[in-house]
RNA sequence: GCUGCAGUAGCUCAGUGGUAGAGCGCGUCAUUGGUAAUGACGAGGUCGGGAGUUCAAUUCUCCCUUGCAGCACCA
């Protein structure tokens, strides 16, 4: 036997016979750390302790120390716990896959029956029994044909299919925890008590797709959160209901901005509060786009099939649009139209409206473009995903050669809008070719490639997402989070070669010729619905002044301070800021917890000392203390705050 | 759309096979107060919609609808 160098990470090395284990080099190092032990490194790759090692190899041994290792482990081992306990207590049920995600883990199974809140009780309990057993994990490598046949004997067709579709013809690796057994590419702990018994929870089922296919059967989906100890998964927990207090839909309704209803499914109602949210928002898009160089424009809601069939939509989407029937027993004759689902076709229409030359290149071109589209009904959400709302649109019309400045120049834009909104970070998606597709392989490969050299000329490396690109072309995703981290495309930026072909559009180019554009369709924050949805989210409902519906609220503390605490309200008014007053026959201590409860930026009180001196007292949110102003000092210090950003650097 | 859960006063929620309750909010009155809830009294609900079972349904069953979590979808 061959013997083999083991280099540790201090740069010490030590000499074994090859086929020495991860767990015979934890030993030889020390008793104390072989108890410690989870895991090894093996040139990098993380490994069961049990492995042998058969070659000069760099070595280093995790501990419960060492987070990454630790946690993957942890969550990783709880999931087949999970599926275990789960086929202890009810053996008929199929068990499928159960990966390790984000602060936890998800198992798959198929059975009968949904599993009940109660039944995650259960299966916690039983979890706990197992992982007091302190059984052993082993790992055993089997060829093919033995676990397919083992897989049928058991049963587990879910297990045969998933070996079937393996490509290659490599060894398996199975696992087993005590006498339960599952394929797996490990690596595990060494045995189940190294995973914390308070230290997970089972969260919740629901529903989900055997290998996220809609045309599979429905499994049934239990998810769980694992950290190292019962201090971590506590903190882990109040941070969710921590979360769950900056949810827009409750701080829509505390603060009075919109509510949705039965008869308008995905539909919001603006209210005052929340209407001044979004036309504040949007008067600064629109600054921030002329500035930009966009020309804006207006296109119509209904529309025509024939302009749908003709950009390609119709085929693609017509079971999502909103369709409008016109016919004889309503009107005078027979139409069908659709609601617009979104603006591209229309501003084509704009682009083909006189001949265009190739001076008028890059034309840009913007709409504060009303949509429907009929979302299916389980993904709507709050404001976020909705069937009506109001992107801020634009298309940019140019040559193939302006491909690399334009989205450059679209890349600096949208963030310097994200930053003065409060997002100096967010991911940014390259998505590619989707199965289905318009335009032909050739088109696909020079939108790709534009777009995708043009962003890293912008400085980004994009996160790749395949297959997930518009039907005309790929597309940048620029993606902001929620309260609880779920990811949400808001800004966009796509490369298009197609539809400018469908919808004929051309321009005359300095040969005289006519030539094709290219349209980039971009939108900077999506929809207003979904990014006010998202900013309240982040703010916790404490928008920027600028931004906030209610600016400032003037409460008199005794009657006789009314008439003052109106002329105040004026005063400010006059500003052009957002006050209003609060005379009503209540205490102090009352409004400002009101006030304060509504997200209102600042508090102005004023009672007998402040009607006297022309002072107020102001209390900003989130302070406790008070400052005593003029009237003068306040309003010229509110009128600078109350300046959007773009207004602030003029 | 799919799986599961839910819908009771404006909001948060309790409750029951014999047509409903709390707190907050709202209204009236008293109170004129100094920075996160002043007190008293009062109004307010065809218990999401429809059908069925029953002497009787808010309660049980079915259908529909909306919402929530996840999946699928997202031009």
């Amino acid at each position: 036997m061959s013997e083999i160098t083991i280099t540790l990470p201090d740069g010490n090395s030590r000499k074994y016979a090859a086929g020495v284990t991860g767990m015979d080099v934890a030993k030889d190092i020390s008793t104390s750390l072989a108890k410690k032990a989870i895991s090894c490194s093996v040139n990098g790759e993380h490994r069961d302790l049990s492995r042998e090692i058969e070659a000069d190899a760099a070595f280093a041994i995790h501990t419960m120390q060492d987070d990454a290792q630790a946690l993957e482990l942890i969550r990783h081992d709880c999931a087949h716990i999970m599926a275990r306990a789960v086929q202890e207590l009810w053996p008929d049920v199929k068990v499928t896959i159960g990966p390790v995600i984000k602060n936890g883990w998800y198992y798959d199974f198929d059975r009968e029956e949904p599993f009940s809140t109660e039944d995650l009780v259960v299966i916690e309990k039983k979890m706990r029994e197992i992982i007091n057993k302190k059984d052993p994990v082993r790992r055993e490598v089997w060829d093919r044909a033995r676990a397919l046949q083992f897989y049928r004997d058991n049963n587990e067709p879910y297990k045969v299919e998933l070996i079937e579709s393996i490509p290659g013809d490599e060894d398996l690796s199975m696992y087993w925890h005590g006498d339960w057994q599952d394929l797996c590419r490990g690596p595990h702990l060494v045995h189940t008590a190294q995973v914390p018994g308070d230290g997970f929870k089972l969260m919740s089922v629901a529903g989900a797709y055997w290998r996220g296919d809609s045309d599979n059967a429905m499994l049934q989906r239990i998810y769980g959160v694992a950290f190292k100890n019962k201090n971590d998964l506590k903190a882990h927990l109040n941070m969710l209901e921590e979360a769950a207090k900056r949810d827009h839909r409750k701080l829509g309704r505390e603060m009075d901005l919109f509510h949705m209803q039965e008869e308008a499914p995905g539909q919001v109602f603006w209210h005052p509060n929340g209407w001044r949210i979004y036309t504040t928002l949007q008067d600064y898009m629109r600054r921030m786009q002329t500035k930009g160089g966009y020309v804006e424009v207006n296109t119509p809601q209904v529309v025509d099939r024939k302009l749908w069939e003709a950009s390609g939509h119709w085929e693609k989407y017509q079971e999502n649009m909103f369709i409008v029937e016109v016919d004889e027993e309503h009107a005078r004759e027979k139409a069908v139209n659709a609601l617009k689902p979104m603006n591209c076709p229309c501003h084509v229409q704009i682009f083909n409206h006189g001949l265009k030359s190739y001076r008028d290149l890059p034309l840009r071109m913007a709409e504060f473009g009303s949509c429907n589209r009929y979302e299916p009904s389980g993904a709507l959400h709050g404001i976020m995903r909705v069937r009506g709302f109001t992107q801020d649109d634009g298309h940019i019309f140019c040559t193939e050669d302006q491909i690399e400045s334009e989205t450059k120049t679209y890349i600096n834009f949208l963030s310097e809008v994200y930053r003065d909104l409060g997002f100096e970070e967010f991911k940014i998606k390259f998505s590619d070719r989707p199965e289905k597709r318009s335009g032909s392989d050739e088109v696909w490969d020079k939108a790709e490639a534009a777009l995708l050299s043009a962003t890293r000329a912008a400085g980004i490396e994009p996160e790749m997402n395949h297959g997930e690109g518009a039907f005309y072309g790929p597309k940048l995703e620029f993606v902001l989070t929620d309260a609880i981290g779920r990811d949400w495309q808001c800004g966009t930026h796509q490369v298009d070669f197609v539809l400018p072909e469908r919808l004929d559009a051309s321009y005359v180019g300095q040969d005289g010729n006519k030539h094709r554009p290219v349209m980039l369709h971009r939108a900077t924050l999506g929809s207003f619905e979904r990014f006010i949805g998202i900013m309240i989210e982040s703010h916790a409902g404490k928008l920027p002044f600028w931004l906030a519906p209610r600016q400032v609220v003037v409460a008199s503390i005794v009657t006789d301070a009314n008439d003052f605490c109106l002329d105040v309200v004026e005063a400010l008014n006059a500003a052009g800021i957002r006050a209003e007053a609060d005379i009503r026959n209540e205490k102090i201590n009352y409004k400002v917890r009101e006030h304060s409860l509504g997200k209102v930026p600042v508090i102005l009180a004023v009672g007998k000392k402040e009607v006297e001196d022309r002072t107020v007292t102001v209390r900003r949110l989130g302070e406790k203390k008070t400052v005593v102003m003029s009237l003068d000092e306040i309003t010229a210090e509110l009128f600078q705050a109350a300046l959007p950003p773009d207004m602030l650097r003029n």
